[in-house]
Parts: structure tokens; C-alpha cells; sequence
DNA sequence: CATTGGACCTGACCGC
DNA sequence: TGCGGTCAGGTCCAAT
């Protein structure tokens, strides 16, 4: 579910709601949750650690203690919940209760999510195969370019495997595809500087009014208060199939792109014809 | 190495 | 109401 606007504002939320608590019970309801070297293990670590920071890589939120770095990967429908009561509830996997204030509740009805416990050096080697922070200043339409350079995948699946940019969902990539004017099934390698440069200035658009609108809300995600995002309402292409293109009228068309449900408008996103 | 297709899970929704 | 099929905001792994 949550791409990277909705795991960043969860991250807000968190730093303001539990860092300097000390973590005082750890509940694990789901041992599928938890990678690494086990749910023993993960829940001995946690026990008594203090959350110094909040962080977040890509799509990765990350927790830092005084007793090591909790990652946490909500996949396609895990949630954050706050929670003032510590009692398990449908489909929770794992409680974390503080010494003062709401208990971390990770719900996650699919079971994708997954949560382990990693240092500076496992985080750097995470990190490394992820591309830039398109937040970030690091990000150019050069850096861009250079994840993009001699690929023939098509540019929507290498939006979403996280080595050109990292980040970027489903969602936010029809939106920032169609804001560059991209058809999604174009060769990455294959666009131009112009493109681009577009497509990198769309993709920083898109994703940061998906965090100033708190995310974008479906069916499952909400924030660590249980409130939905807004961004839905600002969507131009994505769950819009047949709806008139917001720049030219035509119908929005829904194909299949690298296995993926895909939005796109037929006029303003040309169909790449090999040369 | 790059790319593709299936696997991993559960629930909502739709048509019959 | 029940049943079967499709779909879901992500990633990993094996096969090619």
C-alpha cells in the first residue's frame, strides 16, 4: 500500500508521538513478521531500548534506538496504528508499548510487512541498491538519467524497482508519468534528456504533494491516527479509468505494464513507436 | 547481468 | 446466500 508519502508522514507522526520513549513490551502476535535471527531474538533487543530517531529510506521507515535500528516495511497493506490501548486487535502482528503514551500497533491484513532489527552497517548495505531520495537535493535528471541509461524495461516497472529513484509506487508513478507526458511502456532508455528532465521534476511534484495532502487513501491506508490522506482527490490518472484527462478530455485508459494496473491518457501520452 | 513470470497472503467486490 | 473469478498502493526468487 503506502508508497513513499504515506510512510513519510507516518514517519512524522512517530518522531513527534515516541521518540525518547523507552520501549517497555514487545508483542509478537505474527513470527512471520519478523527477518533476521527470530522473533526471540528481535524481541530481546527491543525490550528496554529507547527510540533516539525516526528516519525513513524510501519506502523503509526506520527507528533507531539505543539498542540498535528497527526497520520496519509496511509492503502493500501494512499500517502504523497509535494506539492507547496495548490489546491485540484483527490482524496486528506486533504491539510495541512505551513507558508513557499510545502503544505501536503493526497491522497488516496481507501479511507482506516485515520487521527486523539491523545497524549502521546493515542499513548502508540496504540503502546502497536503492536509488536517490527524490526529496532530497541528491536527485537530479542527471542521477535520474544515469538509473535510466541503456535499460529496455519499460520506464513505469523501472520507476518501481527502486534503483533509479527510490520510493515510487504504483500510484505515483502513472501520476508522475503523466504529468511528463511519458507513456508508461516507453524503454527506459530510450527518453530523451527533455523527457528526462521532465519526468524528474514530475516525480518530485508528485510525491511531495502526496506528503502535504498526508498521503494518498484507498481502502487500507491510513495514518498512525487511524485518518485517512487526502491526495485521492488530487489523483489525475490513477483509478481513473475512463474519466476525462484533466489537460485534453480523453478518456483515461487502464492497461496492464509490467504486470501492473497502469493509468494513462492515450493523447498526452504517446505510445513509443521504435524507430 | 537484465528481464519476466510466479509466489507470497487475505479480503473485497462482482457476476452468475 | 454461495461460489468462483479478479483485483489490490510491493518485493523476492527462479527461470530464461
Amino acid at each position: 500500500m503506502p508508497e513513499l508519502p504515506e510512510v513519510e508522514t507516518i514517519r512524522r507522526e512517530l518522531d513527534a508521538a515516541i521518540v525518547g520513549r523507552r520501549i517497555t513490551a514487545v508483542t509478537i502476535v505474527d513470527a512471520k513478521l519478523i527477518l533476521g535471527k527470530g522473533a526471540q531474538a528481535f524481541g530481546a533487543a527491543l525490550r528496554g531500548a529507547r527510540v533516539a530517531d525516526t528516519d525513513r529510506r524510501g519506502k523503509l521507515l526506520i527507528l533507531a534506538t539505543d539498542r540498535g535500528t528497527l526497520v520496519l516495511h509496511l509492503m502493500m497493506t501494512g499500517r502504523i496504528s497509535l494506539r492507547h490501548s496495548p490489546a491485540v486487535r484483527p490482524h496486528t502482528r506486533l504491539v510495541l508499548e512505551f513507558d508513557q503514551g499510545p502503544s505501536l500497533h503493526f497491522v497488516d491484513t496481507r501479511r507482506f510487512g516485515r520487521a527486523w532489527m539491523t545497524d549502521q552497517a546493515g542499513l548502508a548495505a540496504l540503502t546502497r541498491r536503492m536509488g536517490p531520495e527524490p526529496l532530497d537535493s541528491a536527485f537530479t535528471a542527471a542521477r535520474l538519467a544515469a538509473g535510466l541509461r541503456g535499460r529496455a524495461v519499460a520506464i513505469k516497472p523501472a520507476l518501481l524497482d527502486q534503483r533509479a529513484v527510490a520510493g515510487v509506487g504504483n500510484i505515483y508513478a502513472d501520476e508522475a508519468l503523466w504529468l511528463a507526458r511519458i507513456h508508461p511502456a516507453t524503454p527506459a532508455g530510450s527518453l530523451g534528456r527533455h523527457k528526462v528532465e521532465a519526468l524528474a521534476r514530475a516525480i518530485v511534484t508528485v510525491l511531495r504533494d502526496g506528503v502535504a495532502h498526508g498521503g494518498t487513501s484507498f481502502r487500507t491506508y491510513e495514518n498512525s491516527r487511524g485518518e485517512q490522506g487526502a491526495h485521492q482527490r488530487w489523483l489525475k490518472v490513477f483509478r481513473r479509468t475512463g474519466e476525462p484527462c484533466f489537460r485534453c478530455g480523453r478518456p483515461i485508459e487502464r492497461t496492464i505494464v509490467g504486470q501492473r494496473s497502469t493509468h494513462s491518457c492515450p493523447r498526452c501520452q504517446r505510445v513509443y513507436v521504435r524507430p
